[in-house]
DNA sequence: GCTTGACCTTGACGTAGCGTCAACTTCTAT
DNA sequence: ATAGAAGTTGACGCTACGTCAAGGTCAAGC
């Protein structure tokens, strides 16, 4: 001992480590043994040490080892930490988060409510688009579709959400099929698409100039998009056109 | 459609997740299928569809699979939320120190500094037994030893490491021969072990009650118990006979 | 010189939660 | 009848090792 030149369990305990970590980083390229014996075995110098050590500091800061390889090979150290900076500052953020929804979740069974899902159906809680009403329709006109969304029954909830559910995947399923957004098939799904926006605004019809601008909206919204694209790439700018050309043909 | 069954691509938009999720949470026994069919296709009614969002909901909050079940099927459904609350809690302070490390890290580098482990060798970093070593030996004598510490060359500092590591290996070696501890050979390895706590009081030689009470520490305290059984088990408590041997021998 | 036990090697499975082929069968629309 | 969409069951991949398993090597004691 002490002649500059350790075996692997030595420099493991030197480091505070074990010998199958040692192993792990000469298979993936992050620290070979500076020697090795006839007889195969791993021999470890000073240099290897210092390397270790800075590998195992920099493992404790969360970096993963390919990071943690270019945090030391690399010429701009700083960069890769820098991102790694930046990723924990969002994994806190994520998991405060996570925290605040727990604690509301253990405080609302503990008043004895159920464990629900915010919407029966995904892509559709109106609060989520509140502030885009407000801005379109005005604040007069979200407060009184948000006090007609809950007067609905549970049941009623659900049977509104399924048929626009419907709605969106009809809609791309007849897209996927090569149907034209002006066919017959396509205009009567539209038809559905607006008795069932005409429900949502609790009776009142929109406009041809509203309904088409509805369509646009899908499109331009990342949220909306989201939702009917989920059936089918291109969805959304489909039901548009068939929205456009519903409001042309059966509103003007 | 809208016959309240639906296959595993509707059930999958319908949440938001993928067939392949489906797929997965039947195999561990977390969501089956409400029925299968002759030709072995999946369906799922509401049922499912309510359970699978409520398991959506609780993974979105960082839970297991194995704790999503306990919470939908175990009585005390607050108990598996409670241990992941403080295990979220847990995780938020781990990385708000990581933060703060690379934060510390980074500007160093900028500085032009190296990344550097604290210590050539792990476990006798001497500020971490700052509190310790006023309350035995007073604060004076506290920063002498730091001052001292800091006055060596980092090439001394290493070497003074290094002959720790050395006796302490050299311990655990002769404890796993079944050496006794008033052996000659271990008497010998505790004669280094005296010239080394020497040297690191700069040269006032300890009495053989400083010598031995020193030794039970290396068992009271669970650093320095780690730093010598990390050798082998029981390697702390074997140093410390050797050193109540030495004293009464050596010292009296 | 032989045994014993510590230490070394390579190889391979397991972990969490699916993503992603692959190979094959079934359903649906034309 | 046929194409294309959707379904099925495998099986590998990913992170960073922990944990056997089977077998070779070395140092110490007889």
């Amino acid at each position: 001992m002490s002649i500059e030149e350790w075996s692997i369990q030595e420099i493991a305990r030197a480091a505070g480590t074990t010998s199958r970590t040692l192993r792990h980083y000469g298979d993936v390229g992050l620290l070979a043994p500076s020697r090795v014996g006839s007889n195969g075995y791993r021999y470890y110098d000073r240099q290897s040490l210092v390397r270790l050590q800075r590998i195992l500091l920099l493992r404790e800061l969360g970096l993963g080892l390919p990071a943690i390889a270019e945090v030391l090979d690399g010429e701009r150290d700083g960069a890769a930490l820098a991102v790694h900076l930046e990723w924990l500052k969002a994994e806190r953020d994520r998991i405060e988060r996570q925290i605040a929804s727990v604690t509301t979740t253990l405080r609302k069974l503990e008043g004895g409510e159920q464990i629900m899902a915010a919407e029966a159906f995904d892509g559709f809680d109106h609060t989520q688009y509140k502030d885009e009403v407000i801005e379109r329709w005005g604040r007069d006109a979200y407060e009184r579709g948000d006090r007609w969304w809950r007067s609905l029954s549970d049941e009623d909830k659900r049977e509104f959400q399924q048929r626009q559910h419907d709605i969106a995947a009809d809609f791309a399923k007849a897209y996927r099929q090569g149907r034209s957004a002006d066919s017959d098939e396509v205009q009567a799904i539209a038809n559905r698409q607006y008795d069932w926006v005409t429900a949502g605004w609790q009776g009142k019809r929109p406009t041809a100039d509203q309904f088409s601008g509805l369509g646009q909206l899908y499109v331009d919204d990342r949220r909306f998009t989201e939702h009917y694209d989920r059936h089918g790439e291109g969805a959304a700018a489909f039901v548009r056109d068939a929205m456009a050309v519903y409001a042309e043909r059966a509103l003007r």
